[in-house]
DNA sequence: TTGTAAGCGTTATCAG
DNA sequence: CTGATAACGCTTACAA
């Protein structure tokens, strides 16, 4: 491969004159960077990443520490910060569990966007304390060289839950996810306030675990139950599509004799009938947004705090 | 941050023992080794990987390249390979379109897994001529460095239409995926290869994108037909599913009305009414296999020939 | 405007 | 078994 040597020797200047002009740097004679990017372009030189790397002390790359690939809205939060990363020419790294602790102990990322359960507060507090700026997309966190950012679940499942009881609903059923999970339990924190700001005392609870079939499961619970509630809240999208689909089985109409919900906008829930009323998060939007801040931070600019994804009710047949 | 040179004036031995005795080589005294990773240890001490890989002309980074993170399948595919690198310690770099280009031309990785209909044969097979080894997952290429693997979309949809042309269909549509599909242009062929090899000259052939949007479109298509097919097959399971909601809504019955098969196997399949009979790929295995080359090219082992990933057709009640 | 040279943190050759 | 030392390919004072 040619090294920056060969493009020097070509163009008869010195290695950083090279460089200067290969940088655009402008203290270089307009003669003499032509000759050099001729050469370059002739020996078809691209420098190479690693050296300039370990001279620069940075990397460009930004570590995502993400628990797998699954899931739908996952994927639009990775796809948003894949955009903007890539817009501002930075490298996304995957990683998941311990193994990335590696990437930022030996700084093959400048900082990482975490989206991964396994990863322990100790364990993140740990790397902030080495310096590295660290973005936390599935808890809130509140360190030195920690950000963080969370869906605002209480609030809106709150709103959205008071808009029901409005609308007349006061037998409700919540449908949780899993019980460690942050996002599942602000919800379902949302929906009790909900109730209880509306003086509304109870209220069945079905625990399960945010997948179709366990919203499945969940509803042919409900079919078993003798006084069955007039209003399900599902914690997420998947787990009502398997609610309907449950109950619908069992000869019961959505949302005549019960009307359901979830959160996440899930984009099945169109395609379902009734359309699923939902929560819904501007996940690409978020990932864009997180991934600016990254951006801001490693390239010292100042970093305007984002607080929570843009989030919005969206009423469609279902309830 | 504490560098080797630091683990050796502790340990009081030259940086090359130290360098030795934490990279494990043999040849070094017991007693010293001991003290050097005690140094280690107590200075906390992470080597530098980028250092190394200036050194070593290795980065163990593998670019996964895509043209973004959506759809079910892609994940699933993605999340194989995620697996299997993160098993044998390489890193995964995900990048998409030109952005591509400038991993492997600055060499921040060994290999590339191409995922990314934008980048065009002539693009690869320039890259592989630099030396950089490609595994190409979306098209059939052949040249030096250049390995590939395609799902048998025309052998598995072939076999499958054959066999409902056994069970007695013999009016068929063909919903499509985009044109310039090499998958659906290939499940295409298999569908056309079928019918003829049964003696069926005519069929209705319907365009569509391969999603659940374009699927419905199509159905209200299909609704709006005089002579309505018997059979549709769609060229994946997202444009079925909205095959059949449109067909459903038209108030067609699922199979007996217009019987349907996709092709995917998408978890949604089972969670809709009818259950989506459907020609299933283990994509998870599938990117497990393929990483698994890659990692015995860049480590210059035997690479084993890998051929179709498994497919599969599955039987469920759409036909 | 250009060149010299130090150094980023390793690995690996060679001599001892 | 251990230590000097030369790379790896680049950037960047500093000198000229």
């Amino acid at each position: 491969m040619t090294t920056i040597k060969d493009v020097a020797k070509k163009a008869g200047v010195s290695i950083s004159t090279a460089s200067y002009a290969i940088n655009n740097l402008p203290n270089v004679h307009p003669d003499t960077r032509k000759r050099i990017l001729e050469a370059a372009k002739e020996l078809d030189y691209h420098p190479n990443g690693i050296a300039r790397n370990l001279k620069t002390q940075r990397t460009g790359n930004i570590g995502v520490f993400i628990y797998g690939f699954s899931g739908p809205i996952f994927s639009d939060v990775l796809e948003g910060i894949r955009q903007k990363l890539q817009e501002n020419n930075f490298n996304i790294v995957v990683s998941s569990g311990k193994s990335s602790a590696n990437l930022l102990l030996e700084r093959q990322v400048d900082a990482a966007i975490v989206f991964d359960g396994e990863l322990t507060d100790d364990i993140l507090l740990n790397y902030a304390k080495y310096g590295f700026p660290l973005f936390v997309l599935d808890r809130k966190l509140q360190a030195e060289n920690i950000y963080s950012s969370v869906i605002d679940n209480e609030g809106l499942v709150k709103q959205f839950i008071m808009q029901m009881i409005e609308k007349g609903y006061d037998d409700f059923a919540f449908v949780s996810g899993p019980s460690d999970s942050f996002n599942n339990n602000h919800r379902y924190e949302g929906f009790k306030i909900a109730l209880k700001n509306k003086g509304i005392t109870h209220h069945e609870f079905i625990e399960s675990d945010f997948t179709i079939q366990g919203g499945y499961n969940a509803g042919k619970k409900v079919l078993s139950m003798a006084k069955k509630p007039r209003f399900v809240y599902c914690a997420n999208d998947e787990s009502a599509i398997g609610f309907m689909r449950a109950i619908k089985e069992g000869g019961l109409r959505i949302p005549s004799d019960i009307a359901v919900a979830g959160f996440d906008n899930f984009y099945m829930g169109e395609f379902i009938s009734p359309k699923l009323t939902t929560i819904g998060i501007d996940h690409i939007l978020w990932g864009k947004q997180v991934a600016g801040v990254i951006i801001d931070i490693v390239t010292n600019q100042k970093v305007k705090e984002i607080g929570h994804p843009q989030g919005s009710i969206i009423m469609r047949k279902s309830c």
